[in-house]
DNA sequence: CGCCGACTTGACACCAATCAAGATAAGTGG
DNA sequence: CCACTTATCTTGATTGGTGTCAAGTCGGCG
């Protein structure tokens, strides 16, 4: 639905993902709505595997699907290539998220591994005649797609940003606070994916990511010790200055 | 879920839709899934709104979530605003969209009339019983879910673009192809919206609009017989265009 | 130590935002 | 029916940000 059920989150959930997807790490997140006996029911159906190295494809946009997946460690990127050759990374994946969206009997879009990944692979078959017998295990995946529409709406708001430092700003904050990458003692960002997978994803150059980085730094919302690993002396300051509030040095 | 169920259409499920959302004008839409049964068990829970004009607010970011909404007809708009008073529009609605998406029990966008309307207000509370009663009924929504996903993954692309003109392109394919709002005898669109908003949905200022459209128009994509009339000699030619694939004069 | 991949920085051209002015269309009152 | 008014859209001039191509730097690894 073009925005969807979800609205109050419903009550007597748990956010244990031992069996089915480990869910659990970083901080609890809001679509982690299955409960230990659905999990169950999912795994029972479910093939694991184990990806052990970045950039394996996991499906291909036009390929038939047969299956919905379920990430249980690492990260994936979820894209799209224009015409030209040109690539639109439409969301970054992390522990808990299903994906394998399908139009027609055929993946509409391609999904590749970021890091070492452990994932879910659920026959599309199985999966519905479960959801039909299981109307609360299904509500709980319509919560789940409606959150997962949210962030695509917010992901339209940020490619709409024009500044591509306001722009690296949202991402950077959003990784920060959804997916246990951001060490608090340490104030560090650990980045999993490179310069060229930020760039496609917030729709700008690569060269456009590093000038924004710098812009950033000078600013102090930022500081690269390296490539991957970013300080952030303050995360409600960079928050804010992603959505607008202009902050000053 | 990041990606989603969808997959395979179900089968054997009818397009009408007569007594709950006026889904049958246009092309067949996808996600138009629901029997006559499912339409009447809706329609039994929902108050009809009608909205005479354009403008009008159905409901606003942060306000307090208590229904679902179907649009019966007319066209509706989404939209968020940024902290700095800018408006990115998230989505125009058609009859048979859903819409009323909340997180945490409040709107997290804000919904408002472009056209004279009628709409379908359904009680959040009435509607989560009647899902877990009907798991079919249920996996359609799932389904529509999916769907929007899509079209929201779709405007992240075309947010993405860089040109602005090519922006303008996939909106008025889009438009073409989807809504019934293209009059394939005299192979014009009639637009329901306004430049800010198209702008505001583009995320480019209207200024902007109206050059892509002269832009267009220098290549005989289009002709503005006026500002909401646009002549599309080819609507192959301008879809082409719109997916990168340069289209010469 | 030197190679290699990834990232950064610089120079230039182009596209879009902005501010401002002009054109078009529709609605109102004489 | 026409002049006037207003809202909407279009066009122009300027400025700034971004893509592109190219060169340079950093860091890891053999």
């Amino acid at each position: 639905m073009q925005q969807g059920i979800a609205s109050p989150v419903p009550e007597g959930i748990s956010v244990r993902a031992r069996p089915f997807s480990a869910v659990s790490d970083g901080p609890t997140r809001i679509h982690n709505v299955l409960t230990r006996q659905e999990q169950k029911a999912l795994s029972d159906i479910s093939t694991v595997l184990e990806l052990s190295r970045g950039r394996t494809p996991i499906f291909s946009e036009g390929s038939k699907a047969e299956f919905l997946y379920a990430l249980g460690s690492g990260v994936v990127r979820i894209y799209r290539h224009t015409r030209r050759g040109e690539r639109q990374i439409l969301a970054f994946l992390f522990p808990g998220d299903l994906f394998g969206l399908a139009e027609d009997g055929r993946y509409v879009n391609s999904a590749e591994t970021v890091t070492e990944t452990t994932v879910y692979r659920l026959p599309l078959r199985q999966l519905r005649r479960l959801l039909l017998r299981e109307p609360l295990l299904q509500l709980h995946l319509l919560i789940k797609a409606a959150h997962d529409l949210r962030t695509a709406q917010r992901q339209i708001i940020i490619v709409g940003q024009q500044q591509s430092d306001r722009r690296l700003a949202c991402l950077l904050a959003d990784l920060c606070q959804s997916h246990g990458l951001f060490d608090d003692a340490e104030r560090t960002l650990r980045l999993p994916m490179l310069r060229p997978d930020i760039a496609d994803y917030l729709a700008v150059s690569a060269e456009s990511v590093s000038r924004a980085f710098g812009r950033l730094e000078r600013k102090n919302l930022v500081r690269r010790l390296s490539a991957t690993l970013i300080e952030i002396p303050s995360l409600s300051r960079l928050a804010r200055f992603a959505q607008g509030n202009d902050a000053g040095g």
